[in-house]
DNA sequence: CATTGTGAAACAGTTCACAGCT
DNA sequence: AGCTGTGAACTGTTTCACAATG
């Protein structure tokens, strides 16, 4: 589930009965329950059971019971999970108990869109740095920030603490930018640039790509209206 | 992988050897060879090795040829694959031979940026309508369109043949547009909106979400700086 | 003889079904 | 009585390693 040759890299030795390793399957739920929960409390549920959640969430409710039974155990049996412990607890394990400052690097419409994007401060989240290569963007203000020149990276980086990237530059910058932030000692990059992104071991880079998610779509779409691509349709191009 | 209970839905027959299925894990990968393949197209190269092929889209060269295999057997042994030829037959299996009009709900920043976004229609995808319930975005001019009103929803739809909506609107708004959109017949839909999306059977929803990505780094950001959440640490929180 | 295509093995994730606890 | 937590079975995915082959 981690875009490339990044893995989580925490191997864990064959004999060791995994001490606290959560599976990436469940690790990439974590969110979708904690979604969930607080939807549940605000609207002041106190105890919630495996069977409702897993409906709120979306997910059948053994998985959601097996889930949560890596994080150790928190519910009770007979009664359910307590919502408010439960947030706390995945809250902790996702590391949201703490704020990470984000940076993104590239603010042309997606950047905007994602410096103004709302559940972004919510939880454990905060930018912390806007940088443009393009002198025309940088000085503007977007969601109460200044956007800086790219120069500024390293140094932004630097002095606030900056420990994850997201980088929404055009695909010709984004191995560039993602090397100096590397070297600046980032090693989680969240990359929406549509380019398969080279790290070394130990940089975690998780990719959002657009037009993957359509033409993963369309190969589906495809299959209901026709039961698969066109066939007998004979290759026209040139082959060497 | 699929997001929700819409799983796939192309139920083999025990017995058959899954006549035309490609898993999903391959499918979702198609697009990355795609790119790759593209790439080296620009660069005038005729033929690739699944070694190299496989580094240019970050996988293993194991896991390429066993993708492409699913496809068919359209490599040369001691050769290679010829790069057009494999683009067009990936093209073909990801329906992109045709072209898909597609419809996007919600002219936020996020909508507007996906608008803009190129690579979105070069290959296979054409936006065919913007909508808003904003009745001051409505008539604005985006990307050679012009935004209308959500109330066009369903005759957009059916005039412009969409096949495929990309749903960029607040939470709130999400599953309205969703279930206006499959009553007028829509089975593929790209959400955008932080919500988990309640389905019909036979409608695929893919999600992107942002938070979610972030909260993964987060998670894999803490492992590596503390070792894990931090631990003893008492819960403070009310517990019923 | 370099490289594909693929069985077989290893691994990961999901689902079942129920023992065990409150 | 009801719901969690979990072994065991199952399904899907990745990797290995090599026979087949242009």
């Amino acid at each position: 589930m981690p875009p490339q040759e990044c893995r989580p890299v925490i191997r864990r030795t064959p004999q060791q009965p995994r001490e606290r390793g959560i599976p990436d399957a469940t690790v990439a739920r974590l969110p979708l329950y904690l979604r969930a929960l607080n939807g549940l409390a605000e609207r002041a549920v106190a105890t919630v059971s495996s069977e409702d959640l897993a409906v709120a969430a979306g997910v059948n409710s053994a998985k959601l019971r097996k889930d949560l039974s890596h994080l150790g155990s928190y519910g009770t049996r007979g009664v359910g999970y307590d919502v408010q412990y439960l947030i706390y607890q995945i809250s902790r394990e996702l590391g949201l108990t703490q704020d990470w400052a984000v940076a993104i690097v590239g603010v042309g419409n997606l950047g905007r869109a994602l410096a103004n994007y709302g559940g972004f401060v919510s939880r454990g989240f905060r930018v912390a740095g806007l940088l443009d290569a393009d002198p025309e963007v940088v000085g503007d203000h977007i969601a109460g920030l200044v956007v800086e020149h790219s120069d500024e990276l390293e140094s932004v980086i630097a002095k606030r603490g900056v420990s994850i990237v997201v980088i929404a530059t055009p695909a010709t910058a984004a191995q560039a930018v993602c090397d100096r932030v590397i070297a600046s000692g980032v090693t989680s990059i969240l990359n929406f640039a549509p380019v398969v992104l080279t790290v070394p071991a130990g940089v975690d880079v998780r990719k959002v790509d657009l037009s993957i998610e359509l033409q993963i779509l369309a190969f589906h779409e495809q299959r209901k209206v026709n039961g698969g691509p066109v066939m007998g349709e004979e290759w026209a191009g040139e082959v060497s």
